[in-house]
DNA sequence: AAGCGGATTAGATCTAGTCTAAAGATATTA
DNA sequence: TAATATCTTTAGACTAGATCTAATCCGCTT
């Protein structure tokens, strides 16, 4: 999401993006999501939002030009596809890997991890995909 | 890997998987390895060992077979392919998203992990996913 | 040995993503 | 304004990983 009252071109030209038109549409749609669309749910969703043809090939430029340049993560949850992450909160992610279910997790829920994983590792960041049931624990809701 | 001197053969049978020679062969090898292979990688290692051609779509047959049956785990660890993980110790993954290097990791240096994360969930298992810089902390090494 | 059901096969097909070559846009310099 | 350079976008061809199809094969049971 996107922070405070930033506009979209901003985010952009402090990332080092050229804000074209296409990249505006595109990085718009992906900062005021909370899903994680792949490729193919962002060519739908901002197609028409242009007077001109969107092109399959632009979103994908788009796409690897906003991972380079940090506005977005890859997330890879389901196999075969890729889903796309706007980047501007610290957050992480607990994946379902039964259903794909992407679930966001604040960055300080996990930033003891290192300590308690392997001593041989720096934890900088990280991601957490469950293998096993993830069941709700009605008992314990916060 | 195999636990102890278990044969191939009764690690399928114990997962209710029809031990047939193809997927004797494709069980062996990913049962002897600490690498997580793709689907192409095990088509390449057991080619030639069977008298008989052994075809694409049973590798994959045989590889969601076991999925199914338990025996290995999908890894998702780079885009657009998927790895494989014989899954009969209780371990987990964390996976350099840079590189897509994947480290195994015992499953009780994970275990707290639940409580520290999100009271909603109970922990069953847990994949790690790393998507900041994952460095060797020499000054640590265990 | 006849019939049944699951396993295997080669190759066609599907799908996500990349590549290509041409056209379009923007900036710079003269 | 014209010339040039560079970067972006485009449609469609292409690639790679994986699935599907329909025929055949294999091991059982009767």
């Amino acid at each position: 999401m996107i922070p405070n009252g930033q506009s979209v071109e901003s985010v952009l030209a402090s990332h080092g993006v050229k804000p074209t038109p296409q990249r505006m549409v595109i990085a718009e749609y992906l900062l005021n999501t909370l899903d994680h669309p792949t490729a193919e749910e962002v060519l739908d969703a901002v197609s028409g939002k242009l007077p001109v043809a969107l092109s399959r090939a632009t979103v994908y430029n788009t796409l690897n030009s906003l991972k380079e340049a940090g506005v977005v993560r890859e997330v890879l949850a389901e196999p075969g596809k890729v889903r796309y992450d706007a980047n501007l909160s610290n957050h992480h992610h607990f994946i379902d890997v039964k259903t794909g279910q992407i679930i966001d997790v604040p960055a300080e829920k996990v930033e003891k991890l290192g300590k308690l994983l392997d001593k041989k590792f720096k934890v900088h960041g990280v991601q957490v995909t469950f293998f096993g049931d993830l069941q709700q624990d009605e008992s314990e809701q916060t």
